[in-house]
RNA sequence: GGGGGAAUGUCCCGAGCGGCAAAGGGGGCGGACUGUAAAUCCGCUGGCUAAGCCUUCGCAGGUUCGAGUCCUGCUUCCCCCA
């Protein structure tokens, strides 16, 4: 990237925050931009009953696009998820049933108003729903105006193509399809409601110039194209995934506890990073939190959980989960705010083992790797290892609360309480 | 339409003479060292209260004391020809 220097606080801020991977006129799109009269949007898949980080990433951009004056669009997949995005996927995923993608949507939508303000003034966020067009389009109508306007050439050349091709894996006609919809979403919604610009992550490169081909082409308005760097680690994984699985954003899919114990346990390397790009901190205080070394970092990082935590599950929430993990991790007593499991007494009087507890806390898939675990030392209860596989779980290990904490590692705790 | 290949431990890649719970990686998990970090080293990585039993190699049958391995049919994918 050269040198640039924009003079809209909407792209200054994403330059030194490190959310620009490509754009695809940053001088045009700063002029917009300056004068508040850019009208971004960015699309979300319904293949899940919730987000994940890197969809709390781009809302983070139409955060920012609204800060600076201007007008952010959240468009709902419930079109294009009937379809299926092949972008970055080896295999066709499995088609969603309607009622899915709709419980989906409707499980999804709760997270934008936390970065979002929606409402009807010129830089109040909107929802829009790509089902409200594309499931009325006509087939004929649709390849006469839209379909003409592609090169199956140049689709073919396309990575979410291509990639699918050199690996000789299959991919579909309805799949195929799915960037001439992305586009034409674009397309339409230049016409209705002069919209001008589409975010997405890098892998969305490809269906989001497309979409700036076919306006020009259908005669729109100048439209842009800006996308975010993908999310790794330092060391180069990809982000957001866990040994549970994805880091979703719903609260009933990932504690907020679980939330911020992921950012407390960034690596060093990507504090910073992470602070400018799911915080809303100053910058001036970021940079005040990267000059610390050492072990102080570890300051920086519960900084981070924090405020990232508070921006997406409350202030309140954050603070319970940084107290938590204050009495887990740094006095070792136990903290009622860990993720916690019942049990009857009478299951403990019927000799509940060791290895099923640890099971039924969901702290391990089968007793086969409860009993894996122990060999390797890595159970504990109430912080004594365990080292008996066919110990039971008698009442002596419930404090006067009622109450036993059984641990993997040092991180995982969970509380089985009885009653 | 014709011919030739392929499908393996449900995270991925990938070896596998009729004796196989199945080599080797990657990833992941645990332990040691640390700072709830990284790097490094070690162990583990089908299920079951487990010296035993049960279920796995695309699907369904068959041959055999015994099948991931051999035979038949089917499904899906790839390549060549038309």
């Amino acid at each position: 990237m050269t040198a640039f220097t924009p003079k809209s606080d909407f792209l200054r801020i994403l330059q030194e925050r490190g959310f620009i991977h490509q754009c695809s006129d940053l001088e045009g799109l700063d002029s917009l931009a300056a004068r508040g009269k850019a009208i971004g949007y960015v699309g979300y898949d319904c293949t899940a009953p919730s987000l994940h980080i890197g969809n709390f990433l781009t809302s983070m951009m139409l955060h920012w696009l609204q800060v600076s004056g201007n007008k952010p669009i959240t468009l709902m997949g419930g079109g294009t998820t009937m379809v299926g995005d092949p972008s970055g996927k080896d295999e066709t995923r499995a088609l969603r049933s309607v009622a899915e993608i709709e419980a989906n949507k409707a499980s999804i939508k709760g997270v934008f108003s936390k970065v979002l303000r929606y409402g009807d003034g010129p830089t109040d966020a909107i929802m829009l729903d790509n089902a409200d067009w594309l499931l009325k389009l006509n087939w004929i109508e649709m390849l006469r105006d839209v379909g003409r306007h592609f090169s199956v050439n140049r689709m073919l050349s396309m990575d979410s193509v291509r990639l699918r091709l050199e690996r000789e894996h299959e991919m579909s006609f309805i799949e195929f399809n799915y960037m001439v919809l992305q586009s034409y979403d674009f397309a339409h919604m230049a016409k209705t409601v002069g919209c001008n610009l589409q975010m997405g992550g890098s892998d969305q490169w490809g269906n989001i110039v497309n979409g700036v081909d076919l306006g020009r082409r259908m005669g729109t308005h100048q439209l842009y194209a800006l996308t975010t760097p993908l999310l790794t680690t330092a060391s180069g994984a990809k982000m957001g995934k866990t040994a549970q699985g994805a880091v979703w954003l719903n609260a009933d899919a990932f504690s907020p506890y679980d939330f911020w114990q992921y950012w407390r346990n960034t690596e060093d390397a990507d504090v910073v990073k992470f602070l400018k790009l799911f915080t809303t901190l100053p910058m001036g205080e970021i940079a005040k939190l990267a000059e610390l070394g050492g072990a102080d970092i570890n300051q920086a990082k519960i900084v981070l959980a924090n405020e990232a935590t508070a921006l997406l599950h409350g202030r309140a929430a954050a603070d319970a989960a940084a107290e938590t993990a204050r009495k887990t991790f740094e006095e070792g007593t136990l903290a009622g705010d860990l993720p916690t499991v019942s049990v009857t007494e009478g299951e403990i009087a019927a000799g509940l083992g060791l290895l099923s507890a640890f099971v039924k806390a969901g702290i391990v898939p089968s007793t086969g790797e409860a009993r894996r675990q122990i060999k390797s030392g890595g159970l504990k209860l109430n912080d004594v290892t365990v080292t008996d596989d066919r110990a039971n779980l008698t009442p002596a290990a419930f404090n006067s609360d009622g109450v036993a904490k059984l641990s993997m590692g040092k991180k995982k705790h969970v509380l089985l309480k009885l009653g």
